[in-house]
DNA sequence: CTTAGAACTGCCTGAATAGGTGGTTACTTT
DNA sequence: AAAGTAACCACCTATTCAGGCAGTTCTAAG
């Protein structure tokens, strides 16, 4: 049996999900509250499997909510659930622990699924929510930049924290020679500075 | 109508799609093949809409085809499909341009989902796969650093290439009000300068 | 054969950085 | 009222860094 809560504002939301999952011989809704204050005042969460956390909540936030949800119950699975799909939040949302993400408009059978996705350790996700996921992934340059092999494994050691010395040493080269790459990767990488370097080396995961 | 390119090199596996798949009304298998060498010396990938693109293939791997793929037809949409649900692969096949990835034991009804979720500009995605991707995204510290407003604005301004001078004239601090916080951020991060803080901020999501 | 360029090495200069130490103020705790 | 602490400011010193300029060696292309 899947023991599921429900943190949603919108009444007959929060009905319409009930009803669907009740519905369901292995799926119980244990408790519903109109926010997260609510529901931390309850005690149901602790017998919980599976939260469905709406995002835009009065009061604690969802993204915040989440937080504290897994910090109290390390063993929920909490899935956000939202009308907008705004990358900012489902980014906050899922950093905090949100092991899914589904938008409101999703049909009766797929929440269903999502929630037993959910239990059986899977991420239920919502294809152009997945879509904003993956583009995170994607290397964001659209001038793609090559580093020569020898600029990637300086720039990592500069990430590493070593000094132009210490690099040459590892490198076996002299210190100007290190600094001759140093240079081209500024050169590559627009920018005057070991911190910037590898600021953008890491965003744009060229390391 | 949908035209699907496949490119798998188990002839059981690829009869199989393509049978699926062609019995629906707005799908078309227009091509198959058994590694992606084959693939380019042909001329259909450009008409696809869908590639359908095994990891482990003989001669050009998956993960290396799906980039050079997305290289000649930038309008395709590539679906990973694999049999191991390995970490790395999956990053990298993402990274290099993949939108979806999905399992091999995927049902048909769900394989010919994921073809419309494709071409919708979704990313259809297998659970137990999404769950890696979004693991990725959750912060890595097991024991998590906690940075004040004011720390995290000076890194951020690191991050950027800020010299001390540059960040005391942002913040409204002296130079020495600057260093005051740089060295509780080094403490904090357990790190002696201004790239490894940065790096280590990124890694963790800190900033 | 000459030229061009990539991959270094070397040196100079001024600016930036890291670590150490000490001081002030404001606010909280005991 | 005394002690503690967070948030700054200040100064000293050695090291590190960035930019400019020059030279070498090796390899590939015209």
């Amino acid at each position: 049996m899947i023991n599921i809560v429900i943190i949603e504002d919108n009444k007959y939301m929060r009905e319409g999900w009930k009803t669907i999952l009740d519905f369901e011989q292995d799926l119980c809704v244990i408790a519903e509250y109109e926010s997260c204050e609510d529901a931390f005042e309850d005690t149901q969460l602790a017998k919980a499997n599976v939260v469905l956390l709406d995002i835009q909540l009065p009061g604690i936030h969802g993204t915040e909510g989440v937080k504290i949800i897994r910090d109290k119950f390390p063993h929920l699975s909490v899935m956000m659930v939202t009308i907008h799909d705004d990358d900012e939040r489902i980014f906050k949302a899922l950093k905090n622990g949100a092991i899914g993400y589904l938008s409101k408009k999703i049909s009766p059978d797929d929440l269903i699924d999502a929630v037993h996705i959910a239990q059986n350790g899977g991420s239920p996700m919502s294809p152009n929510i997945a879509k904003k996921v993956i583009s995170s992934f994607q290397a964001s340059t659209d001038v793609d930049i090559e580093l020569s092999d020898a600029e990637v494994r300086i720039l990592t050691l500069l990430a590493e924290g070593y000094s132009y010395k210490g690099i040459s040493k590892e490198v076996f080269l002299s210190v100007d020679g290190v600094r001759y790459h140093i240079r081209n990767i500024y050169n590559k990488l627009e920018v005057s500075n070991k911190s910037e370097a590898v600021a953008k080396a890491l965003r744009d995961k060229l390391i």
